[in-house]
DNA sequence: GTTGCGATCTTGTCAGTGTAAAAATAATTG
DNA sequence: CAATTATTTTTACACTGACAAGATCGCAAC
């Protein structure tokens, strides 16, 4: 069980830490050795876990699309008959998430931090990408997918469409939180977003019609 | 004049000696005592011209503004009778730009690594601001704006009109830069740039009409 | 059981990093 | 030419990621 050596579940304390310290420092002050001794254990310890430190990011980056994906259905689940509503509700979780978690967000965001495969993506990513798909295909009144389909199923008015829409309330997020958005004041944030969303929702659903 | 001390133009050449080592190995690859070998002084050098590295990343991303106004003038140049083909530039302009320079475009966007005051920016992004203002005001039929006059000085929907374009190409940029629109096949990828500015165009002149 | 083996963690080490302070050298100013 | 300032080097330090070797533990096979 839990001695000196053999901590029992050292790689999600590993995992906690490092969230910890990004929510707190920052990816300045986020090391390796800066999770070891939050977990208390020796330096060394998280290499045999994550291998090098673009494994444990890419882990703490999963783990971020989770929370991300947690969120988005946590929004849109109490407007699931109201289409803008659903659309408005993605870009409300898309930005709030990016407040809550910023550095989770950029290191999501960072292909050079993230050691897989970006052809076949991890089972996290493939659940982002079926959350915002089906918002769509709702939008379009066609079936939904699971996660384990392939995007590949799709047509190319549909991927369109994804893309459109994602674009826009990627872009929006992300202005936001590197802080070129600021010349916008506050209460007009919501109205933004909320014009923008309304566009893409009546954008694709007359392109379905 | 140029002597072992005193390099005589030492910030440009640490500066070209930053880009050339982000393009060649990455964010990775880049720290200040490489880019103070690679202008053969010692590596405290750097550190009387850009006082800490994000000094040094700041001017390299000011650079990169620099380039991306460039590129957007070059691109819309030939096209300034037609608006669409006008906010089609700006989409190109901004993929290209992320495409041949990606760590410049990382950099860029990363607020925690640049060191300037978010409510007065520097001159760099005031002219990149500037330049994307004043294609939206061209498509409203309203005078342009020089750099020097602050963005309040426009009303609320022009700079609605603004950052919802500017949302929906600098999402699309940074989402494939990052690897995310990969399921995309590439020729799909113009048609898509197409559609979308084609959609911001239209709006943005409906909305002043 | 106990033996062995693989998984887990520690210790020690290495080259490399950013930053600071002090010294050395050059340019500029009076 | 003297004094001051700007620029660059040298030296030093604490820290990092990675590696290798060893210590400890869990567990399966016998």
């Amino acid at each position: 069980m839990k001695t000196a050596y053999h901590h029992g579940d050292l790689k999600n304390a590993l995992l906690d830490a490092a969230d910890e310290i990004l929510l707190s420092k920052g990816l300045q002050g986020f090391t390796m050795r800066a999770c070891a001794r939050l977990a208390n254990v020796s330096h060394a310890a998280p290499k045999h876990h994550f291998g090098d430190i673009n494994g444990l990011l890419t882990e703490v980056a999963m783990r971020g699309f989770d929370r991300l994906v947690a969120l988005l259905q946590n929004k849109m689940q109490p407007v699931m008959g109201d289409l803008h509503a659903q659309m408005y509700a993605v870009g409300l979780a898309y930005v709030e998430f990016a407040e809550a978690y910023p550095e989770h967000f950029r290191i999501m965001f960072r292909k050079d931090l993230l050691s897989y495969d970006t052809q076949s993506p991890p089972r996290q990513i493939a659940v982002t990408y079926a959350t915002l798909t089906n918002v769509v295909l709702r939008h379009r009144g066609e079936p939904e997918i699971s996660e384990i389909e392939s995007m590949a199923s799709l047509n190319g008015e549909v991927i369109k469409d994804i893309f459109m829409c994602w674009s826009n309330i990627h872009g929006y997020a992300h202005l936001r939180l590197e802080g070129q958005l600021n010349s916008i004041p506050e209460e007009t944030h919501l109205k933004i977003l909320q014009e923008n969303t309304q566009r893409l929702s009546d954008l694709v659903q007359r392109r379905a019609a």
